[in-house]
DNA sequence: AGCACGCCGACT
DNA sequence: GTCGGCGTGCTC
């Protein structure tokens, strides 16, 4: 008997199956997915291997073959499934076989367990709310949040004390020695946190949250031994989405199935969370991003024994070794934060589906803004698509009016707020309600667009933006096209066409000089850079400590402040200008997310988009929230060019420190390319150099997925017996 | 990746 | 004469 291995070395020269005599003394307990050592290369050296088949026979040479040196029993085993889950992203994603694996893979590292701790409120909630109250007037914040998170949990975790709330051990310590709190450790105490009090928290479901989980659930019971479907939940903000995930994830556990939740990074908010425990106690667990490995394979290892039934985490979640997954929810499904930076770099959903496909387990993706992939799907009838059309959670969608910035411009007002928005602003501080700038910085990088009539200078063949690059030249970065540098615009005639040149620094000075007494929190890059910035300045304006809050993406996402009554969005076309064919989407996505940051609480509100393009479908349908038109315009666009989904396309990166080397093995792959698959290009990446190393673009298109993977597989090929120097090249699907 | 074998310069 | 530089190639 042989076994198929796939030696631990991550190095495409070794990323294929090696094969190894099973010594008798090890027959019939190696099978798929063992882990083993075995002696490799001519030192022989022992290297760890993952079994991923056995065979009767080999064509290598017998007496070449070695035998498997020992068994590990440390390691958590592969499973056939993992492995095919593994083969897939090597397919799709064009990593190694062995990175596949390690991603797929729980981690290995065995560490003590460590037992689970818990603050436990000992005094009244009266008395908590009279200390919460005199820590505001100490500033003492930390413990000032912790507090009134006791006047209404009595009992909290450490871990979110900690973690989503950051407090420290040494405050936790001190409320601890002063019998405000008490802390409990418990080994194996069984649903505590279930235990709390309240029952209101299972509110009476809509018709159509009835609907959706009636039609899930009865697909989901109807398919118990595989092919259950894709669900597209499509629902506004505080539609009740969660409430639905809530219940499904219910029945899942009562037919004796687990289930996966997928967030977006960071996405996930103290308030879910607590929705989560209240229902599920602990047998929910969460997986967050700054787990050390150890605390990782303990999750993985709870999981493996059935201790937990459900799994809140971001995309790595989708890799936890469940005895029998039932379904795997997907929040927030558009997210870009489901796409894995680095070497598998793989799509969340695409990887959930096979997964899903693998196991028989339903998938449920949901979202406001769903991803065109996602959406089209559910057109063409391979995903069911479901509506959430109400928002229950209080609150009325705000009235959003579209401000012409051309016009403002020749009225004379050359400044970053129009009149409307300026007013607006001066209103709501007078009044004390609260207001957030969203400055988009998207597409911040010099393309060009003119400021009277709002068009950006876009390329002729591939309708994206063109660049500026040194020397004055404007390049499209897809196929290359390129043309000089203008002065006036190619539509209007203008002379005032440049670059829009503001950051978040620019919009707090200008607020500051029009409004001295108004208080401002600014956040971006810049400001979070330091630990934990990012939810004190949220905490702040959440607890009303300033008028204004401005900053970039990273203020739409997920929290809510209900004393927010206007949103400014101060230029709502930058990100049209990316160069690149998704900025249609991601601006729309982007807008609709601010737009509905306004209006959470009793008070309707308010939004404004300045923008240089008030006819363009992106801004004017996230106006109107219409995104079923939005879909259909952005279709057609897709369509025109082969993009996504309507096409498929892969993105090649060409690095060398020679810029001629570069350019020449660009050339040669493109050469290699034959129909169906087009290549467009060479032409230089966005940034063009980065340490002294030139980058080439190269675009591969093709209706037929697979076509397109069978040609980077031969380009990879290719590159084994290419004259390749210090060229390195990377491959992206789109 | 890691280790061996191999074919050219300065050293006890 | 040998010791050792790392360049090339292979690993069941």
């Amino acid at each position: 008997m042989y076994a198929d291995v796939i030696i631990d070395i991550s190095h495409e020269k070794v990323d294929r199956i090696f094969q190894y005599a099973i010594p008798e003394r090890l027959e019939g307990l190696i099978g798929i997915g063992s882990c083993v050592d075995v002696p490799f290369g001519r030192g022989n050296t022992l290297r760890t291997a993952y079994v991923v088949g056995l065979s009767e026979k080999t064509d290598y040479p017998e007496e070449r073959i070695k035998k498997i040196a020992a068994q590990r029993e440390d390691a958590v085993p592969v499973t056939a499934d993992a492995i095919r889950l593994a083969a897939f992203l090597k397919r799709t994603y064009g990593s190694t076989m062995i990175a596949a694996l390690r991603t797929v893979l729980p981690a290995k590292k065995t560490v003590r367990p460590v037992e689970k701790k818990t603050v436990v409120r000992l005094l009244s909630v009266e008395k908590i709310r009279s200390l919460y109250a005199e820590c505001g007037r100490k500033k003492q914040s930390a413990k000032e949040r912790l507090l009134g998170e006791l006047i209404r949990e009595e009992r909290i975790p450490c871990e979110l004390v900690t973690g989503k709330l950051h407090v420290s051990a040494k405050t936790i310590q001190s409320l601890a020695e002063d019998g405000v709190i008490r802390l409990e450790t418990r080994t194996q105490l069984r649903n505590p946190v279930r235990l709390s009090e309240e029952s209101d928290d299972r509110p009476v479901l809509s018709d159509e949250q009835e609907e959706i989980l009636r039609e899930i659930l009865r697909d989901f019971r109807e398919h118990k031994d595989g092919g259950r479907g894709v669900s597209l939940i499509h629902g506004i903000t505080g539609s009740g989405k969660t409430e639905v995930y809530l219940r499904l994830i219910e029945e899942v556990i009562a037919e004796g199935e687990q289930c996966i939740m997928l967030i977006p990074e960071i996405a996930l908010t103290y308030q879910t969370l607590m929705r989560f425990y209240k229902r599920f106690g602990d047998r929910v667990s969460v997986l967050h991003s700054r787990l050390s490995e150890g605390e990782r394979y303990d999750q993985c290892l709870r999981a493996e024994r059935g201790e937990i039934d459900v799994i809140i985490g971001p995309r790595s979640a989708l890799f936890v070794p469940f005895p029998k997954p039932g379904m795997v929810i997907m929040d927030e499904e558009h997210e870009s934060s489901y796409i894995s930076e680095q070497n598998p770099r793989y799509h969340t959903r695409e990887t959930a589906e096979e997964l899903c496909r693998i196991k028989g387990a339903s998938l449920v993706l949901g979202s406001a803004t769903p991803s065109l992939e996602a959406y089209h799907k559910a057109v063409t009838g391979e995903y069911r698509l479901f509506r959430l059309t109400r928002r229950l959670t209080g609150g009325t969608l705000p009235e959003v009016r579209i401000i012409d910035m051309r016009k403002e411009l020749s009225s004379g007002n050359r400044s970053m707020f129009s009149e409307d928005l300026r007013k607006a602003l001066e209103e709501r501080i007078g009044r004390g309600e609260q207001s957030m700038l969203f400055l988009n910085r998207r597409g911040y990088v010099s393309f060009i667009s003119c400021r009277a009539c709002g068009e950006a200078v876009k390329c002729p063949h591939c309708e994206v933006s063109l660049v500026r690059h040194r020397g004055g030249k404007l390049m499209c970065h897809y196929c290359g096209y390129e043309t000089a540098d203008i002065d006036r615009c190619p539509h209007c005639g203008s002379k005032y066409i440049s670059g829009f040149r503001a950051g978040t620094q620019q919009v707090e000075d200008e607020v500051k000089r029009i409004f001295p007494k108004a208080k401002v929190l600014r956040m971006d890059a810049d400001t979070t850079r330091k630990k934990d910035s990012y939810e004190e300045i949220l905490g702040a304006f959440s607890r009303g400590e300033a008028d204004v809050l401005i900053g970039t993406q990273m203020i739409v996402k997920g929290h809510d402040f209900p004393k927010v009554t206007l949103v400014g969005i101060i230029a709502a076309d930058l990100s049209l200008n990316e160069s690149d064919f998704r900025t249609g989407e991601r601006t729309f996505q982007l807008l609709t997310q601010a737009c509905g940051r306004a209006g959470r609480g009793s008070i309707p509100g308010e939004a404004l988009i300045q923008t240089y393009r008030p006819e363009h479908y992106s801004i004017v349908l996230s106006a109107t929230q219409d995104y079923e038109a939005f879909y259909r315009e952005e279709m057609a666009c897709r369509g025109l060019c082969g993009y996504p989904p309507e096409g498929n396309m892969l993105e090649i990166l060409i690095t060398s420190a020679v810029e001629k080397r570069a350019l020449g093995l660009a050339v040669a792959l493109k050469k290699r390319c034959a129909f169906p698959v087009s290549a467009i290009g060479p032409a230089p990446a966005p940034i063009p150099k980065i340490n002294d190393r030139y980058r080439y673009h190269l675009y591969l298109k093709c209706a037929e997925k697979d076509a397109l993977l069978d040609t980077r597989q031969a380009l990879e090929d290719y590159l084994f017996t290419a004259p390749v120097e210090t060229e390195t090249v990377s491959f992206t699907v789109l």
